[in-house]
DNA sequence: CTGCTTGCAAATAGTTTGCACGTTC
DNA sequence: GAACGTGCAAACTATTTGCAAGCAG
């Protein structure tokens, strides 16, 4: 069985949480890509196809996958956060100028976590927050780009 | 002339910027401390001394101070933004347990920088977003502890 | 006096919640 | 059929905005 969403259903039913509608939609949509969309971004695509799945039906949806480790979420921006699948730990980089957003393996900030941890006893866990500053392109051009590096 | 707060009225006539009772007010409860606070904390110190000056009013003061330099903010949680003053530049490290607040200089964030400089092309730019994790006291012990490093 | 600032009320964005009904196991 | 999930409307939190009146330079 490689079919990702019957994968995920499975994952459901292991946990012990029900396999609804809402739940099978958000994963499809999820599964489809982008790989980072907001909460409305999937709500709208959802109830294209089940127009009857409310916007809060899908908040609670993601706040249950989030429960069982299926997806997480970042916030990129002021206000809005993104949904991802729960795939390898990563960072993102939001670019300050175009809002591209890259991911970047967690190894990365092996050294940071090192030294957080020596000299402050602290340690990096979570990839909540994005990371912002310059993408390439934005910081070679003065012109407005408008590249999405999201996938 | 030391009396931080008179520099930072001289400053803000020094950019053009009207110097008024609202502009006062905030610029000393963020000088009082603590260095971290939300628009609600410091509007509701603000309107104990000042009734009538209004949230709104501490809103879009807190905008213009930013926008010349003497302030700066920062996402720690979820919703809420925290301000302070924009003395030299820092990262906040937040723990994911007791929301407590630690302040590391920029140079920490060196060779991470480099890195993802040489193999992103990405240049980090703002503290905007908080680094979550877990600070020593919460990666310890199993306790709820609630100490606040805020400062 | 002239335009930047402010008070207030109302709007907005994003997310959460209470409650009665519907669906899954 | 019991427990969990959902639709809808309404509440909430953090922040922004329009407008008429107020104050700094």
């Amino acid at each position: 069985m490689d079919n990702p969403l019957e994968n995920q259903i499975q994952e459901l039913k292991r946990k012990g949480v029900k396999a609804t509608v809402a739940r099978r939609a958000v994963l499809e949509v999820l599964l489809e890509g982008p790989s980072h969309q907001s909460a409305d971004d999937i709500a709208t695509k959802v109830s294209s196809r089940y127009p009857e799945i409310h916007l809060s039906t899908v908040y609670r949806t993601l706040e249950t996958l989030e429960g069982i480790g299926a997806i997480d979420h970042v916030h990129l921006g002021h206000g809005r956060a993104v949904y991802h699948l729960g795939d390898e730990p990563h960072q993102h980089l939001v670019c300050d100028r175009c809002g591209s957003v890259t991911e970047v393996p967690n190894e990365i900030f092996s050294p940071l976590n090192e030294t957080l941890s020596k000299r402050y006893g602290f340690h990096l866990r979570r990839n909540h927050f994005a990371v912002l500053g310059r993408c390439s392109s934005c910081e070679n051009s003065t012109s407005q780009t408008s590249v999405r590096t999201y996938g």
